[in-house]
DNA sequence: TTTTAAATGCAACTCGGTTGCAAATATAGA
DNA sequence: TCTATATTTGCAACCGAGTTGCATTTAAAA
């Protein structure tokens, strides 16, 4: 579907990424916004700005929603597939610029890959 | 907690895994399952016996459950961490053995990985 | 300004997984 | 082998992230 008008609740959730650089989960976004936005439509934007290459998402190790804005994304194709990386301290995720290369695998055709590193951040560790 | 007594369940259990060398979705095995062993037990046996080192589990794309068994872990360790496969076709889930290097990230400290390799498998392709 | 398709809110729902508790059962010890 | 007891199991009810149907509201084209 795609986003197509601009409404004032695609622009508050937008805000959202903008004010904070880290992945935002959709939960947490639906507690966020909750006296301003209601539940559902959050879900759809989220679906929405993704159909767009606006956002990108993925699941945390507890199989959670998050998403993050995407770098030189479009319409058709998510091109800036990249690993993501959560604190198991604080419980933040965000993006990791790092390339990783997998293998040749005999007899299977990779199409995509999902890498969640967990770990300490940098806030967490000093 | 770990697995302590030998019991009926637990063998019907594992049985499941030793006659498919695939990984098996926790929501496959309670629909097998389900004239023999109660949801609720199959999810703790699952539990334990991941405690124990004798199942992994990891999550697929949707944020799933899905459980296969270890080659050389223990009770104090999950030490065969690896890359695991699914099919985007027919849906099915293996462990890799390819060996895939993280690089290291500045300012964080990396504990564990987690990665899904999606794609076609053998079967699907050809 | 009117029209109308897109976006929103609400309530109810789905479903994978969990919890509390009483009943059943494996096993150590007599 | 029998008994005592802690572990395991089944059941029903629950949890919570995410979804759906539908009536209402709203952006924006005409």
């Amino acid at each position: 579907m795609g986003i197509i008008r601009k409404t004032q609740a695609a622009d508050v959730l937008l805000d959202e990424f903008n004010k904070d650089s880290n992945a935002i989960s959709a939960i947490e976004l639906v507690k966020r916004l909750s006296t301003k936005i209601n539940k559902t439509t959050v879900y759809r934007l989220l679906d929405k700005l993704e159909d767009d290459g606006v956002l990108h998402y993925f699941l945390d190790s507890n199989g959670i929603k998050w998403f993050a804005k995407c770098m030189g994304c479009s319409k058709s194709e998510h091109l800036d597939v990249h690993p993501h990386f959560q604190c198991t301290d604080c419980g933040s995720v965000n993006c990791l610029e790092v390339k990783v290369t997998i293998p040749e695998i005999p007899n299977r055709k990779v199409i995509n890959t999902h890498i969640l590193v967990l770990g300490t951040c940098e806030l967490c560790l000093y």
